[in-house]
DNA sequence: ATATTAATGCAACTTGTTTGCATTATATAA
DNA sequence: TTATATAATGCAAACAAGTTGCATTAATAT
């Protein structure tokens, strides 16, 4: 949808290769957090076979080109998005297992007093909500 | 330190073994959260030998006690810390990768916010920071 | 078209976590 | 104090996630 990320790339001087804009295409049109056998499922079940070695190995290297992020859930694997979209963090159903994304107007607040209260030099934040979802209660 | 966590498995009728009181003991004196081979590491040194089987079991079983909770930081490997602390959060130095407790006056209206924003019902949330700690500065 | 080398696939490996089953040890009762 | 019931444990094996070495393939530049 919005192939910005792969042109980034492209003049960045990386090859763009099938796996690699597979990947991205598929986090580009998702709209909740994916794990590393997600990806590799669903390229598969639309007919992209990338051995599972590589989606690892894409998802390092699009870490490392700040095209996509770790989303830390309640879970044993790591969750990925595209970066670049508007700011938000997660609400996980415990009942579905469903991720949706939500925007929050007061953490401006919260961060100012994390960085006055900690002296941390805070680069990076996730805050993830637990729950039910409206369709499983 | 507290044992109040022992003596409440205790009337609850399940035994008290020295796997299940040595870890209960670890995560009430360690400030902040740690991971099944932290513990299974730390016990050992300490002279307490346990399986690490016997870590993972007694982990699954303090967590539906209710008598710990899950800490998802960015790692595959999750963390874990006692209840009943007073409510808090947690800073991770991506330096020293260092975890600090930190206790936020301001959530408040932020989970205000993700319950009217969302129409979930929220019974958890993790809210994680990430950065550069005073003494990596 | 050819050359260069980034990216890939495969196999093997490491690490984290789970399970089955025989044995041990805690709590309770005789 | 000893016997009993069974929760908890250890061990081996399996499973799952993630990593690495190396030979091969394919994307880009010439
Ligand atoms: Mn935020
Ligand atoms: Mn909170
Ligand atoms: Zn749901
Ligand atoms: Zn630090």
């Amino acid at each position: 949808m919005i192939p910005q990320h792969i042109s980034k790339l492209q003049e960045k001087g990386f090859r763009m290769t099938q796996a690699r804009s597979s990947i991205i295409n598929l986090l580009e049109n998702t709209d909740h957090p994916i794990t590393a056998s997600s990806i590799h499922k669903i390229l598969k079940r639309i007919g992209v076979s990338i051995n599972i070695t590589t989606v690892y190995r894409e998802i390092e290297f699009l870490l490392n080109e700040r095209i996509i992020e770790k989303v830390p859930l309640m879970d044993n694997e790591l969750h990925y998005e595209v970066t670049g979209r508007p700011h938000h963090h997660h609400l996980f159903c415990t009942s579905c297992s469903s991720i949706k994304d939500i925007v929050l107007q007061s953490e401006k607040g919260l961060l100012e007093e994390v960085h006055d209260a900690s002296s941390y030099d805070i680069t990076r934040h996730s805050l993830a909500f637990f729950g039910t979802c409206p369709d499983c209660k």
